[in-house]
RNA sequence: GCCCCCAUCGUCUAGCGGCCCAGGACGCCACCCUUUCAAGGUGGAGACCAGGGGUUCGAAUCCCCUUGGGGGCACCA
Protein backbone atom coordinates (compact mmCIF):
# COMPACT_ATOMS: atom_id res chain seq x y z
CA UNK A 1 0.00 0.00 0.00
CA UNK A 2 2.40 2.92 -1.62
CA UNK A 3 -1.00 4.74 -2.44
CA UNK A 4 -1.00 8.04 -1.58
CA UNK A 5 -3.25 8.78 1.22
CA UNK A 6 -6.52 10.32 0.10
CA UNK A 7 -9.38 11.34 2.48
CA UNK A 8 -12.28 13.50 2.49
CA UNK A 9 -14.73 15.60 4.21
CA UNK A 10 -18.38 14.20 2.65
CA UNK A 11 -21.19 16.23 4.51
CA UNK A 12 -24.41 16.72 3.29
CA UNK A 13 -25.47 20.68 3.24
CA UNK A 14 -28.77 20.32 5.50
CA UNK A 15 -27.77 22.69 8.52
CA UNK A 16 -24.20 24.31 9.92
CA UNK A 17 -22.05 21.87 11.00
CA UNK A 18 -21.80 21.03 14.29
CA UNK A 19 -18.68 20.22 16.19
CA UNK A 20 -19.43 16.59 15.62
CA UNK A 21 -19.12 16.98 11.88
CA UNK A 22 -16.24 19.15 12.22
CA UNK A 23 -13.78 17.11 14.19
CA UNK A 24 -14.34 14.07 11.85
CA UNK A 25 -13.59 16.93 8.63
CA UNK A 26 -10.25 17.94 11.34
CA UNK A 27 -9.28 14.10 11.55
CA UNK A 28 -9.27 13.66 8.10
CA UNK A 29 -7.37 16.48 7.39
CA UNK A 30 -5.12 15.91 10.08
CA UNK A 31 -4.35 12.47 8.78
CA UNK A 32 -3.65 14.15 5.42
CA UNK A 33 -1.73 16.48 6.64
CA UNK A 34 0.52 13.85 8.74
CA UNK A 35 1.21 11.80 5.46
CA UNK A 36 1.29 14.66 3.01
CA UNK A 37 -1.89 13.06 1.69
CA UNK A 38 -4.76 14.79 -0.01
CA UNK A 39 -7.69 16.25 1.92
CA UNK A 40 -11.15 16.82 -0.09
CA UNK A 41 -14.24 18.34 0.30
CA UNK A 42 -17.10 17.00 -1.47
CA UNK A 43 -20.87 17.79 -0.74
CA UNK A 44 -23.65 15.18 -0.44
CA UNK A 45 -26.45 17.30 -1.83
CA UNK A 46 -28.37 14.54 -2.87
CA UNK A 47 -31.54 15.06 -0.94
CA UNK A 48 -33.04 17.99 -2.10
CA UNK A 49 -35.80 17.71 0.68
CA UNK A 50 -33.81 18.26 3.24
CA UNK A 51 -31.31 20.56 1.35
CA UNK A 52 -30.80 24.15 3.65
CA UNK A 53 -30.26 26.92 1.70
CA UNK A 54 -26.98 28.29 2.68
CA UNK A 55 -25.24 25.36 4.49
CA UNK A 56 -23.36 24.36 1.94
CA UNK A 57 -21.60 27.94 2.63
CA UNK A 58 -21.67 27.25 6.51
CA UNK A 59 -19.78 24.15 5.87
CA UNK A 60 -17.41 26.01 3.99
CA UNK A 61 -17.10 29.20 6.14
CA UNK A 62 -16.74 26.20 9.15
CA UNK A 63 -13.61 24.81 7.53
CA UNK A 64 -11.96 27.66 6.68
CA UNK A 65 -12.38 29.10 9.99
CA UNK A 66 -10.64 26.53 11.63
CA UNK A 67 -8.13 26.37 8.77
CA UNK A 68 -8.71 23.39 7.28
CA UNK A 69 -8.19 23.90 4.07
CA UNK A 70 -8.72 21.03 1.24
CA UNK A 71 -6.73 20.41 -1.76
CA UNK A 72 -9.52 19.47 -4.19
CA UNK A 73 -13.34 20.73 -3.84
CA UNK A 74 -16.03 23.18 -4.05
CA UNK A 75 -13.81 26.39 -5.02
CA UNK A 76 -10.54 25.01 -5.66
CA UNK A 77 -11.57 22.10 -8.01
CA UNK A 78 -9.01 19.36 -8.47
CA UNK A 79 -8.80 16.77 -11.08
CA UNK A 80 -11.78 14.65 -9.70
CA UNK A 81 -14.42 16.67 -9.81
CA UNK A 82 -17.06 17.88 -9.73
CA UNK A 83 -17.04 18.04 -5.78
CA UNK A 84 -20.76 18.24 -5.76
CA UNK A 85 -22.98 15.50 -5.83
CA UNK A 86 -25.50 17.10 -7.88
CA UNK A 87 -23.49 17.53 -10.39
CA UNK A 88 -22.36 14.06 -10.81
CA UNK A 89 -26.03 12.05 -11.57
CA UNK A 90 -24.71 10.72 -14.28
CA UNK A 91 -21.67 8.64 -12.79
CA UNK A 92 -24.61 7.28 -10.03
CA UNK A 93 -26.90 6.63 -12.86
CA UNK A 94 -24.46 4.97 -14.80
CA UNK A 95 -23.53 2.63 -11.87
CA UNK A 96 -27.33 1.94 -11.34
CA UNK A 97 -27.92 0.75 -14.02
CA UNK A 98 -24.72 -1.09 -14.36
CA UNK A 99 -25.89 -2.99 -11.46
CA UNK A 100 -29.20 -3.62 -13.07
CA UNK A 101 -28.16 -5.17 -15.98
CA UNK A 102 -25.58 -7.21 -14.05
CA UNK A 103 -28.62 -8.51 -12.10
CA UNK A 104 -27.43 -7.34 -8.39
CA UNK A 105 -29.74 -4.65 -8.62
CA UNK A 106 -33.99 -4.19 -9.96
CA UNK A 107 -36.52 -1.56 -9.94
CA UNK A 108 -39.08 -1.24 -7.54
CA UNK A 109 -42.22 0.00 -8.20
CA UNK A 110 -44.44 -0.40 -4.96
CA UNK A 111 -45.44 3.40 -3.66
CA UNK A 112 -44.39 4.92 -0.52
CA UNK A 113 -48.09 4.61 0.73
CA UNK A 114 -47.50 0.57 0.67
CA UNK A 115 -44.03 0.58 1.98
CA UNK A 116 -45.50 3.14 4.85
CA UNK A 117 -48.02 0.79 5.97
CA UNK A 118 -45.84 -2.28 5.28
CA UNK A 119 -43.18 -0.50 7.71
CA UNK A 120 -46.31 0.11 10.56
CA UNK A 121 -47.28 -3.63 10.09
CA UNK A 122 -44.11 -4.99 10.58
CA UNK A 123 -43.71 -3.01 14.01
CA UNK A 124 -46.97 -4.06 15.11
CA UNK A 125 -45.85 -7.78 14.60
CA UNK A 126 -42.72 -6.64 16.03
CA UNK A 127 -41.38 -8.03 12.80
CA UNK A 128 -37.64 -6.68 11.68
CA UNK A 129 -38.16 -3.65 9.39
CA UNK A 130 -36.89 -4.08 6.17
CA UNK A 131 -38.15 -4.02 2.16
CA UNK A 132 -40.52 -7.08 1.63
CA UNK A 133 -38.65 -7.49 -1.64
CA UNK A 134 -41.75 -8.06 -3.25
CA UNK A 135 -40.22 -6.36 -6.67
CA UNK A 136 -37.13 -8.59 -6.74
CA UNK A 137 -38.16 -11.04 -9.07
CA UNK A 138 -41.08 -9.34 -11.03
CA UNK A 139 -41.64 -10.81 -14.09
CA UNK A 140 -40.89 -8.65 -17.71
CA UNK A 141 -44.72 -8.34 -17.59
CA UNK A 142 -45.20 -7.37 -14.79
CA UNK A 143 -42.40 -4.99 -14.79
CA UNK A 144 -43.91 -3.65 -18.33
CA UNK A 145 -47.61 -3.20 -16.95
CA UNK A 146 -45.74 -1.15 -14.13
CA UNK A 147 -44.22 1.00 -16.71
CA UNK A 148 -47.49 1.07 -18.80
CA UNK A 149 -49.09 2.85 -15.77
CA UNK A 150 -46.39 5.38 -15.52
CA UNK A 151 -45.19 4.22 -12.29
CA UNK A 152 -41.93 5.53 -12.07
CA UNK A 153 -39.13 3.42 -10.34
CA UNK A 154 -36.79 3.06 -7.47
CA UNK A 155 -33.74 0.98 -7.93
CA UNK A 156 -32.79 -1.48 -5.33
CA UNK A 157 -30.22 -3.81 -4.35
CA UNK A 158 -29.88 -7.02 -4.50
CA UNK A 159 -28.87 -8.04 -1.41
CA UNK A 160 -27.68 -11.48 -0.73
CA UNK A 161 -30.15 -13.62 0.72
CA UNK A 162 -26.84 -15.24 3.07
CA UNK A 163 -23.92 -15.69 4.19
CA UNK A 164 -22.18 -12.74 6.05
CA UNK A 165 -20.40 -9.19 5.18
CA UNK A 166 -17.01 -8.65 7.48
CA UNK A 167 -15.89 -5.57 7.62
CA UNK A 168 -12.33 -4.71 8.52
CA UNK A 169 -12.47 -1.48 10.80
CA UNK A 170 -9.34 0.52 11.83
CA UNK A 171 -10.34 1.13 15.09
CA UNK A 172 -12.93 -1.35 15.31
CA UNK A 173 -11.30 -4.94 13.98
CA UNK A 174 -13.54 -7.34 12.43
CA UNK A 175 -16.90 -6.62 12.35
CA UNK A 176 -19.67 -9.17 10.93
CA UNK A 177 -22.97 -8.90 9.43
CA UNK A 178 -25.41 -11.26 8.46
CA UNK A 179 -26.74 -10.78 5.17
CA UNK A 180 -29.76 -12.13 5.51
CA UNK A 181 -30.45 -9.04 8.27
CA UNK A 182 -29.91 -6.50 5.52
CA UNK A 183 -32.72 -5.09 3.04
CA UNK A 184 -32.58 -4.58 -0.24
CA UNK A 185 -32.19 -0.57 0.11
CA UNK A 186 -32.59 1.77 -2.64
CA UNK A 187 -29.58 3.11 -4.54
CA UNK A 188 -31.43 5.20 -6.62
CA UNK A 189 -34.59 7.05 -5.48
CA UNK A 190 -37.39 7.84 -8.33
CA UNK A 191 -36.40 11.29 -8.81
CA UNK A 192 -33.05 10.03 -10.20
CA UNK A 193 -30.33 10.91 -7.25
CA UNK A 194 -28.90 8.10 -5.63
CA UNK A 195 -29.17 7.75 -1.76
CA UNK A 196 -26.33 8.23 0.32
CA UNK A 197 -25.17 4.53 -0.05
CA UNK A 198 -24.59 4.65 -3.83
CA UNK A 199 -23.28 7.99 -4.11
CA UNK A 200 -20.96 7.79 -1.27
CA UNK A 201 -19.17 4.15 -2.91
CA UNK A 202 -19.47 5.55 -6.41
CA UNK A 203 -17.62 8.77 -5.63
CA UNK A 204 -15.42 7.51 -3.18
CA UNK A 205 -13.86 4.87 -5.98
CA UNK A 206 -13.60 7.39 -8.44
CA UNK A 207 -11.80 9.32 -5.97
CA UNK A 208 -9.67 6.99 -5.52
CA UNK A 209 -10.70 7.76 -1.49
CA UNK A 210 -7.80 5.56 0.82
CA UNK A 211 -9.47 5.86 4.09
CA UNK A 212 -12.97 6.54 4.78
CA UNK A 213 -12.78 8.15 8.03
CA UNK A 214 -16.18 9.28 9.52
CA UNK A 215 -18.26 9.24 12.28
CA UNK A 216 -19.46 5.59 14.13
CA UNK A 217 -23.34 6.00 13.52
CA UNK A 218 -21.87 4.75 9.59
CA UNK A 219 -20.66 1.57 11.07
CA UNK A 220 -24.00 -0.70 10.51
CA UNK A 221 -24.22 0.68 7.08
CA UNK A 222 -21.05 -0.29 6.22
CA UNK A 223 -22.05 -3.53 5.04
CA UNK A 224 -23.90 -2.31 2.32
CA UNK A 225 -21.16 0.04 1.03
CA UNK A 226 -19.08 -2.96 1.21
CA UNK A 227 -21.25 -5.57 -0.34
CA UNK A 228 -21.37 -1.87 -3.14
CA UNK A 229 -18.03 -2.10 -3.46
CA UNK A 230 -17.92 -5.49 -4.01
CA UNK A 231 -20.43 -6.08 -6.98
CA UNK A 232 -19.19 -3.03 -8.57
CA UNK A 233 -15.83 -4.50 -8.51
CA UNK A 234 -14.61 -1.77 -6.61
CA UNK A 235 -11.78 -1.73 -4.48
CA UNK A 236 -12.58 -0.80 -0.77
CA UNK A 237 -10.77 1.88 0.92
CA UNK A 238 -9.70 1.19 4.48
CA UNK A 239 -12.50 2.09 7.06
CA UNK A 240 -12.05 4.29 10.25
CA UNK A 241 -15.27 4.62 12.15
CA UNK A 242 -14.21 7.67 14.86
CA UNK A 243 -15.66 7.73 18.14
CA UNK A 244 -19.14 9.73 18.33
CA UNK A 245 -19.95 12.59 20.20
CA UNK A 246 -22.01 12.65 22.55
CA UNK A 247 -24.03 15.50 24.44
CA UNK A 248 -23.69 16.25 28.14
CA UNK A 249 -26.83 13.57 28.78
CA UNK A 250 -25.28 11.38 26.44
CA UNK A 251 -27.15 10.95 23.36
CA UNK A 252 -25.50 11.87 20.28
CA UNK A 253 -24.96 15.97 19.99
CA UNK A 254 -27.44 17.78 18.28
CA UNK A 255 -28.77 21.07 18.24
CA UNK A 256 -30.61 19.96 21.21
CA UNK A 257 -27.50 20.46 23.64
CA UNK A 258 -27.43 24.44 22.75
CA UNK A 259 -24.65 26.01 20.96
CA UNK A 260 -22.85 22.92 18.84
CA UNK A 261 -22.74 24.49 15.69
CA UNK A 262 -18.82 25.58 14.81
CA UNK A 263 -19.71 28.98 13.84
CA UNK A 264 -21.97 29.46 16.85
CA UNK A 265 -18.40 28.65 18.76
CA UNK A 266 -16.46 31.18 16.27
CA UNK A 267 -19.49 34.09 17.50
CA UNK A 268 -19.02 33.61 21.00
CA UNK A 269 -15.22 34.19 20.55
CA UNK A 270 -13.82 30.95 20.36
CA UNK A 271 -10.39 30.55 18.78
CA UNK A 272 -9.43 28.16 15.91
CA UNK A 273 -6.81 26.36 17.15
CA UNK A 274 -8.34 26.11 20.48
CA UNK A 275 -11.03 24.21 19.36
CA UNK A 276 -9.20 22.15 17.03
CA UNK A 277 -6.83 21.24 20.01
CA UNK A 278 -9.79 20.67 22.23
CA UNK A 279 -11.89 18.40 19.17
CA UNK A 280 -8.39 16.49 18.41
CA UNK A 281 -8.52 15.45 21.85
CA UNK A 282 -12.64 13.96 21.66
CA UNK A 283 -11.53 10.60 20.41
CA UNK A 284 -8.05 10.79 20.54
CA UNK A 285 -4.78 11.36 22.69
CA UNK A 286 -0.85 11.19 22.10
CA UNK A 287 -0.09 10.09 25.33
CA UNK A 288 -0.78 10.55 29.38
CA UNK A 289 -0.48 14.18 29.85
CA UNK A 290 0.05 16.51 26.46
CA UNK A 291 -2.90 18.28 26.25
CA UNK A 292 -2.27 21.39 24.74
CA UNK A 293 -1.08 20.94 20.91
CA UNK A 294 -0.04 23.47 18.96
CA UNK A 295 -1.66 23.15 15.63
CA UNK A 296 1.71 22.09 13.59
CA UNK A 297 2.21 19.38 16.81
CA UNK A 298 -1.15 18.03 16.44
CA UNK A 299 -0.05 17.12 12.29
CA UNK A 300 2.78 16.01 13.75
CA UNK A 301 1.87 13.64 15.82
CA UNK A 302 -1.70 12.32 14.58
CA UNK A 303 -2.14 8.79 14.17
CA UNK A 304 -4.95 6.53 13.24
CA UNK A 305 -3.66 3.75 15.71
CA UNK A 306 -4.10 6.14 18.62
CA UNK A 307 -8.16 7.11 17.76
CA UNK A 308 -10.34 5.73 20.83
CA UNK A 309 -13.31 3.39 20.57
CA UNK A 310 -15.46 4.83 22.97
CA UNK A 311 -18.09 7.20 22.43
CA UNK A 312 -16.80 11.12 23.92
CA UNK A 313 -19.17 13.63 25.57
CA UNK A 314 -17.90 17.37 24.33
CA UNK A 315 -16.99 19.04 27.58
CA UNK A 316 -17.68 22.85 27.43
CA UNK A 317 -15.95 23.31 30.47
CA UNK A 318 -12.74 22.10 29.16
CA UNK A 319 -12.68 23.99 26.18
CA UNK A 320 -13.50 26.88 27.94
CA UNK A 321 -10.42 26.39 29.94
CA UNK A 322 -8.30 25.46 26.97
CA UNK A 323 -9.79 28.82 24.53
CA UNK A 324 -8.13 30.83 27.87
CA UNK A 325 -4.61 29.16 27.62
CA UNK A 326 -4.59 29.80 23.83
CA UNK A 327 -5.95 33.12 24.58
CA UNK A 328 -3.24 33.70 27.16
CA UNK A 329 -0.46 32.52 24.19
CA UNK A 330 -1.47 35.06 21.67
CA UNK A 331 0.95 37.72 21.08
CA UNK A 332 -0.75 41.50 21.85
CA UNK A 333 -0.80 42.67 17.97
CA UNK A 334 -2.90 39.14 17.41
CA UNK A 335 -5.44 39.69 20.16
CA UNK A 336 -6.20 42.67 19.33
CA UNK A 337 -7.01 41.61 16.13
CA UNK A 338 -9.25 38.87 17.11
CA UNK A 339 -10.83 41.27 19.97
CA UNK A 340 -11.44 44.22 17.39
CA UNK A 341 -14.65 42.83 16.13
CA UNK A 342 -15.91 42.04 19.26
CA UNK A 343 -15.58 44.95 21.05
CA UNK A 344 -16.29 47.66 18.00
CA UNK A 345 -19.97 48.13 18.85
CA UNK A 346 -18.92 48.81 22.44
CA UNK A 347 -16.35 51.03 22.04
CA UNK A 348 -17.04 52.45 18.91
CA UNK A 349 -14.52 53.97 15.79
CA UNK A 350 -11.88 54.73 18.42
CA UNK A 351 -10.80 50.93 17.53
CA UNK A 352 -10.08 51.74 14.14
CA UNK A 353 -7.69 54.98 14.71
CA UNK A 354 -3.82 54.27 15.22
CA UNK A 355 -4.36 56.06 18.07
CA UNK A 356 -6.94 53.88 19.74
CA UNK A 357 -5.02 50.64 18.58
CA UNK A 358 -1.89 52.20 20.50
CA UNK A 359 -4.20 52.78 23.44
CA UNK A 360 -5.64 48.87 22.91
CA UNK A 361 -2.83 47.38 23.08
CA UNK A 362 -1.87 48.71 26.57
CA UNK A 363 -5.32 47.91 27.57
CA UNK A 364 -4.40 44.37 25.98
CA UNK A 365 -1.70 43.08 28.40
CA UNK A 366 -4.57 43.93 31.67
CA UNK A 367 -6.67 41.76 30.44
CA UNK A 368 -5.35 38.91 28.53
CA UNK A 369 -4.88 36.89 31.68
CA UNK A 370 -8.40 37.49 32.23
CA UNK A 371 -10.37 36.71 29.11
CA UNK A 372 -11.75 33.26 28.46
CA UNK A 373 -13.98 34.07 25.33
CA UNK A 374 -13.36 36.99 22.87
CA UNK A 375 -17.28 38.05 23.29
CA UNK A 376 -15.86 38.82 26.59
CA UNK A 377 -13.70 41.57 25.36
CA UNK A 378 -16.57 44.44 25.28
CA UNK A 379 -17.14 43.46 29.21
CA UNK A 380 -13.88 43.55 30.00
CA UNK A 381 -12.19 46.77 28.36
CA UNK A 382 -15.34 48.98 28.25
CA UNK A 383 -14.47 50.71 31.44
CA UNK A 384 -10.95 51.98 29.24
CA UNK A 385 -12.94 53.19 26.52
CA UNK A 386 -16.59 54.13 27.68
CA UNK A 387 -16.96 57.06 30.19
CA UNK A 388 -19.79 57.62 32.31
CA UNK A 389 -19.46 54.97 34.53
CA UNK A 390 -22.87 52.96 36.37
CA UNK A 391 -21.86 51.16 39.30
CA UNK A 392 -23.58 51.11 42.90
CA UNK A 393 -22.74 54.39 44.78
CA UNK A 394 -22.61 50.95 47.63
CA UNK A 395 -19.95 49.82 45.92
CA UNK A 396 -17.66 53.17 46.88
CA UNK A 397 -17.33 52.25 50.42
CA UNK A 398 -15.18 49.54 51.61
CA UNK A 399 -16.50 47.27 54.67
CA UNK A 400 -16.06 48.82 57.60
CA UNK A 401 -15.69 52.37 56.25
CA UNK A 402 -18.20 55.00 56.79
CA UNK A 403 -19.45 57.14 53.96
CA UNK A 404 -18.14 60.38 55.10
CA UNK A 405 -14.45 58.85 55.75
CA UNK A 406 -14.62 57.20 52.17
CA UNK A 407 -15.50 60.39 50.60
CA UNK A 408 -12.85 62.27 52.74
CA UNK A 409 -10.06 59.48 51.38
CA UNK A 410 -10.98 60.15 47.91
CA UNK A 411 -10.68 64.06 48.15
CA UNK A 412 -7.13 63.40 49.56
CA UNK A 413 -5.95 60.92 47.13
CA UNK A 414 -7.67 63.01 44.25
CA UNK A 415 -5.47 65.72 45.37
CA UNK A 416 -2.11 63.58 45.53
CA UNK A 417 -3.43 62.58 42.43
CA UNK A 418 -3.50 65.83 40.55
CA UNK A 419 -0.14 66.55 42.21
CA UNK A 420 1.50 63.37 41.35
CA UNK A 421 4.73 64.45 39.52
CA UNK A 422 4.17 61.08 37.14
CA UNK A 423 1.04 58.97 36.04
CA UNK A 424 2.49 55.51 35.94
CA UNK A 425 1.74 52.26 37.95
CA UNK A 426 5.27 52.58 40.64
CA UNK A 427 4.14 56.48 41.11
CA UNK A 428 1.46 55.93 41.93
CA UNK A 429 1.72 52.89 44.30
CA UNK A 430 4.67 55.30 45.72
CA UNK A 431 1.93 58.26 46.40
CA UNK A 432 -1.19 55.67 47.72
CA UNK A 433 -0.01 53.19 49.41
CA UNK A 434 1.39 55.79 52.43
CA UNK A 435 -1.81 57.44 51.76
CA UNK A 436 -3.85 54.29 53.64
CA UNK A 437 -1.29 54.24 56.25
CA UNK A 438 -1.93 58.30 57.02
CA UNK A 439 -5.72 57.94 56.52
CA UNK A 440 -5.82 55.24 58.90
CA UNK A 441 -7.39 52.65 56.71
CA UNK A 442 -6.20 49.32 55.20
CA UNK A 443 -4.80 49.41 52.07
CA UNK A 444 -7.48 46.93 50.42
CA UNK A 445 -9.97 49.85 51.51
CA UNK A 446 -8.60 52.71 49.80
CA UNK A 447 -7.90 51.00 46.68
CA UNK A 448 -10.86 49.32 46.68
CA UNK A 449 -12.26 52.95 47.05
CA UNK A 450 -10.46 53.81 43.70
CA UNK A 451 -10.95 51.05 41.58
CA UNK A 452 -14.73 51.35 41.77
CA UNK A 453 -14.62 55.03 41.32
CA UNK A 454 -11.97 54.53 38.21
CA UNK A 455 -13.30 51.69 36.85
CA UNK A 456 -16.82 50.89 37.94
CA UNK A 457 -16.07 47.40 39.11
CA UNK A 458 -15.10 45.79 42.42
CA UNK A 459 -12.86 43.56 39.83
CA UNK A 460 -10.59 44.84 37.84
CA UNK A 461 -6.84 44.86 36.39
CA UNK A 462 -4.13 45.85 39.47
CA UNK A 463 -5.14 49.23 40.35
CA UNK A 464 -1.81 51.19 39.76
CA UNK A 465 -1.45 49.97 36.43
CA UNK A 466 -5.44 50.37 35.06
CA UNK A 467 -4.76 54.05 36.45
CA UNK A 468 -1.94 54.43 34.69
CA UNK A 469 -3.55 53.15 31.48
CA UNK A 470 -6.46 55.39 31.99
CA UNK A 471 -4.28 57.99 32.45
CA UNK A 472 -4.46 60.97 35.00
CA UNK A 473 -7.20 62.97 33.22
CA UNK A 474 -9.43 60.15 33.25
CA UNK A 475 -8.78 58.80 36.49
CA UNK A 476 -8.98 62.79 38.06
CA UNK A 477 -12.38 62.81 36.64
CA UNK A 478 -13.92 59.64 37.47
CA UNK A 479 -12.44 60.04 41.27
CA UNK A 480 -14.66 63.88 41.31
CA UNK A 481 -17.54 62.09 40.01
CA UNK A 482 -17.25 59.53 42.71
CA UNK A 483 -16.96 61.87 45.21
CA UNK A 484 -20.08 63.63 43.88
CA UNK A 485 -22.01 60.43 44.24
CA UNK A 486 -20.96 60.12 48.16
CA UNK A 487 -21.65 63.90 48.99
C1' G B 1 -38.17 -5.61 18.59
C1' C B 2 -33.67 -6.78 15.70
C1' C B 3 -28.46 -5.73 14.41
C1' C B 4 -23.93 -3.33 15.65
C1' C B 5 -20.60 -0.59 18.77
C1' C B 6 -18.87 0.93 23.51
C1' A B 7 -17.73 0.39 29.03
C1' U B 8 -10.97 3.41 33.79
C1' C B 9 -12.41 9.55 38.66
C1' G B 10 -18.62 14.06 37.25
C1' U B 11 -16.10 14.93 32.10
C1' C B 12 -11.80 14.11 28.42
C1' U B 13 -8.25 10.44 28.88
C1' A B 14 -3.12 7.30 29.90
C1' G B 15 -2.88 2.19 30.61
C1' C B 16 -2.14 -2.60 25.01
C1' G B 17 -0.44 -9.28 31.59
C1' G B 18 3.56 -7.88 36.41
C1' C B 19 6.30 -0.67 36.50
C1' C B 20 -1.03 0.53 38.81
C1' C B 21 -4.18 -0.66 46.15
C1' A B 22 -4.39 3.09 38.56
C1' G B 23 -1.18 8.49 35.97
C1' G B 24 -2.51 13.38 33.57
C1' A B 25 -6.16 17.31 32.30
C1' C B 26 -10.92 20.10 33.01
C1' G B 27 -14.17 21.08 36.94
C1' C B 28 -14.46 21.19 42.47
C1' C B 29 -12.15 22.29 47.55
C1' A B 30 -8.06 24.31 50.56
C1' C B 31 -3.69 27.00 51.07
C1' C B 32 0.20 30.26 48.95
C1' C B 33 1.06 34.72 46.00
C1' U B 34 -1.95 39.30 46.30
C1' U B 35 -5.00 46.08 46.55
C1' U B 36 -9.89 43.16 44.07
C1' C B 37 -10.54 39.66 39.96
C1' A B 38 -7.73 36.58 37.21
C1' A B 39 -3.32 34.00 36.04
C1' G B 40 0.30 31.09 38.55
C1' G B 41 2.12 27.67 42.51
C1' U B 42 1.23 23.76 46.19
C1' G B 43 -1.92 20.23 48.22
C1' G B 44 -6.65 17.58 48.49
C1' A B 45 -11.29 15.11 47.62
C1' G B 46 -12.72 12.15 43.44
C1' A B 47 -12.45 5.44 39.72
C1' C B 48 -13.37 -1.06 44.92
C1' C B 49 -10.86 0.00 36.62
C1' A B 50 -19.84 -1.53 35.37
C1' G B 51 -21.03 -6.65 37.71
C1' G B 52 -20.09 -11.91 37.55
C1' G B 53 -17.47 -15.93 35.80
C1' G B 54 -13.16 -17.89 33.61
C1' U B 55 -7.65 -18.06 31.41
C1' U B 56 -2.95 -17.15 34.03
C1' C B 57 2.05 -17.82 38.99
C1' G B 58 -0.11 -12.86 38.07
C1' A B 59 -5.65 -9.03 34.84
C1' A B 60 -7.92 -2.42 34.39
C1' U B 61 -5.37 -5.04 30.51
C1' C B 62 -7.19 -11.73 27.30
C1' C B 63 -12.12 -14.82 26.81
C1' C B 64 -17.44 -15.55 28.05
C1' C B 65 -22.02 -13.99 30.24
C1' U B 66 -24.94 -10.19 32.45
C1' U B 67 -25.98 -5.16 33.04
C1' G B 68 -25.73 -0.26 31.43
C1' G B 69 -25.06 3.38 27.66
C1' G B 70 -24.94 4.68 22.59
C1' G B 71 -25.69 4.07 17.38
C1' G B 72 -28.36 1.98 13.29
C1' C B 73 -32.66 -0.39 11.10
C1' A B 74 -36.26 5.74 5.20
C1' C B 75 -37.16 6.98 -2.12
C1' C B 76 -32.17 11.17 5.20
C1' A B 77 -27.40 11.68 5.25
Amino acid sequence: MTQRVRVRFAPSPTGEPHVGNVRSALFNWLYARHTGGVFILRIEDTDQQREVEGATEAIIESLRWLGLEWDEGPGVGGPYGPYIQSQRLHHYQQAAERLVQQGSAYRCYCSTERLQSMREEQQRRHQPPGYDRRCRDLTPEAEREHQRQGVVPVVRFKTPLEGETVCHDFVRGEVRFENRLLDDFVLLKSDGFPTYHLANVVDDHHMEISHVMRADEWLSSTPRHLLLYRTLGYEPPIFVHLPIILGPDRSKLSKRHGATSALAYRDTGYLPDAMANYLALLGWALDDSTEIFARDELVRHFSLERIGQSPAVFNGEKLLWMNGVYLRQLPLEALADQLAPFIAPTIGQESLTPEGRAYLLRVLPLVQERIKTLAEGPELVSYFFVDGLSYETSDLLPKGVTREATANALMVALERLRRAATFDAIALEGVLRPLAEELGVKTGQLFGALRVATTGRTAAPPLFQTMEVLGRERCLARVERAIALLG
